[in-house]
DNA sequence: CCCTGATTCGC
DNA sequence: GCGAATCAGG
């Protein structure tokens, strides 16, 4: 792949629209990476956005302010794992236990590495799976055998 | 360790 | 011109 007019327009489009070199380059397709959708920026000198390292000037979108995360007592009450996590943050191999109240500015994730197939990490996990029903024990075999992509039912009689 | 953009430099 | 490697920072 190289670049065409229509992608160097999209490329455009996108960087000022505020998406990151990494969403472009897979918008993009064609195998390109981040380090090239940045390059050509680069030449195509659309650098006036401004990177998050070189100054801390005016960012285009929200400014999300983290407001003062201080770990609740809870946090520690489980483990001292998870640094806590803003829910932009979170990726897919974060654990998503909840610290907090989603409607309140602190809220946060636990962020740890995942148990394979949970949406948790290994100590919520056990929170959240607390003695398990039979029929639950027989469903975790069977994602022990192939991973289970689709925990939502789970999750709902969890939180049940 | 996940991410961000910036820069360099051989191709 | 291109982009991987590297750098510098969150």
């Amino acid at each position: 792949m190289s670049w065409t007019d229509e992608r160097v327009a999209l490329l455009k489009k996108l960087w000022v629209e505020g998406k990151s070199a990494a969403e472009i380059a897979k918008m993009l397709g064609g195998g390109l990476t981040r380090n090239a959708v940045i390059g050509k920026a680069h030449r195509l000198k659309l650098s006036n956005r401004v990177s998050p390292i070189q100054q801390n000037n005016k960012k285009p979108q929200a400014p999300i302010k983290v407001v003062d995360v201080k770990k609740p007592a809870a946090a520690k009450t489980i483990k001292n794992r998870g640094s806590g996590v803003q829910m932009v943050q979170l990726r897919e191999r974060m654990c998503r236990w909840p610290h907090g109240d989603p409607k309140e500015p602190g809220f946060y994730f636990c962020g740890d590495e995942i148990v394979p197939g949970l949406p948790y990490c290994d100590e919520h996990a056990k929170v959240a799976y607390q003695a398990p029903s039979r029929s639950r024990i027989l469903a975790a075999e069977d994602f022990e055998r192939e991973p289970r992509p689709d925990y939502e039912d789970d999750l709902k009689e969890a939180a049940g």
